[in-house]
DNA sequence: AACTATTTATAAGA
DNA sequence: TTCTTATAAATAGTT
């Protein structure tokens, strides 16, 4: 992808693999995203430059979460010990309450997106269709709203060219007339 | 990259989707494996695909050795974090983030159930109202699954029940059978 | 799974 | 670093 071929080897002008790491960090996170978007997958990147210093993506911006899950995947047996650090203090506990609270709204998000719907009854999918046809109602009757004060807002101003357009034409219509006018008397002279 | 362009937005055709994840995934792990070698950095990249099915990368495939690292820089992030502060310096700031993006996200929400409209442009509503159609197309296609599957469950019920009736009318008709000639009997010897 | 028409990423140059 | 551009690479839709 670019002017030249790239051999799979480390670029040896320090520079260029600088430049080379920035590219190519933007592209893997982007990529990184749009397969979580794309495909619904969850996904967890980690990248430290040769610098040391780190880049990292995560789906829904949950790093902690994924690498749960991969411990989870990856070595069954490992419980979850993090839950150590409740001790610090009552800032963290309102933190974490926000973290909640995003949490609650964004699977309400997905919900109203049609996603994740796996995890509702027959009822709660009867409520959240109903839901969703009384939102369609307002956001159709809003948009014919715009369209009608659009249209009044069009014909208002093809009235007022008209009129501009009417008086135009007698005014020409008055230069007609009196050029005519002047060629008679000159006619007369001759 | 494609015979057409992608919107940045889950891909609703199943097939589709899982087609795409499949290709994707490996371009994923295959630029992180390339600027792994070309750039001497440390990577790696957890998939999870919507079925559940992990897929990973690590450089050297030492994930454990990234994972660790990651944690402890993590780790020293957040110490620097708390230690800011207890002046009201950065975790201030990480809090009102958080509450920035409630409000948002709190927005969006209200746009889906139809509140707030009055911020939205014609093109706006025309999109939040596709957005709509489609999620409706999929709550009612969700529906008719549940539907359909305690249909058959109530039909296999109802079958099972017939027949312990048939079974029991069959007990009954031997039974009268029984008695009617136990009846019998006792008239001779009358 | 293979094939391409396209889009996207990016190497090199400025 | 950022922009531009020629070209390599990835991939969406198709077979």
């Amino acid at each position: 992808m670019g002017r030249g071929k790239v051999q799979l080897k480390r670029i040896e002008n320090k520079i260029n693999r600088q430049v080379t790491f920035s590219k190519r960090r933007n592209g893997l996170l982007k990529k990184a995203h749009e397969i979580s978007v794309l495909c619904d997958a969850e996904v967890a990147v980690i990248v430290f430059s040769p610098k040391g210093k780190l880049y990292e993506y995560a789906t829904d911006d949950r790093m902690d979460k994924i690498l749960e899950r991969y411990e989870r995947y990856s070595y069954a047996e490992k419980a979850l010990i993090s839950a150590e650090s409740e001790s610090e203090g009552n800032w963290c506990h309102e933190y974490r309450k926000l973290k909640a609270k995003i949490e609650t709204i964004q699977k309400c998000h997905k919900h109203l997106m049609g996603e994740d719907l796996e995890s509702l009854n027959l009822k709660e999918l009867q409520q959240l269709e109903q839901q969703l046809e009384s939102s369609l109602k307002h956001i159709r009757s809003r948009k014919s709203h715009l369209m009608v004060e659009s249209i009044s807002e069009l014909q208002k101003k093809e009235r007022s060219l008209q009129e501009e357009n009417k008086a135009l034409q007698k005014e020409v219509s008055c230069q007609i007339a009196y050029t005519e006018a002047i060629h008679c008397i000159d006619h007369r002279r001759v």
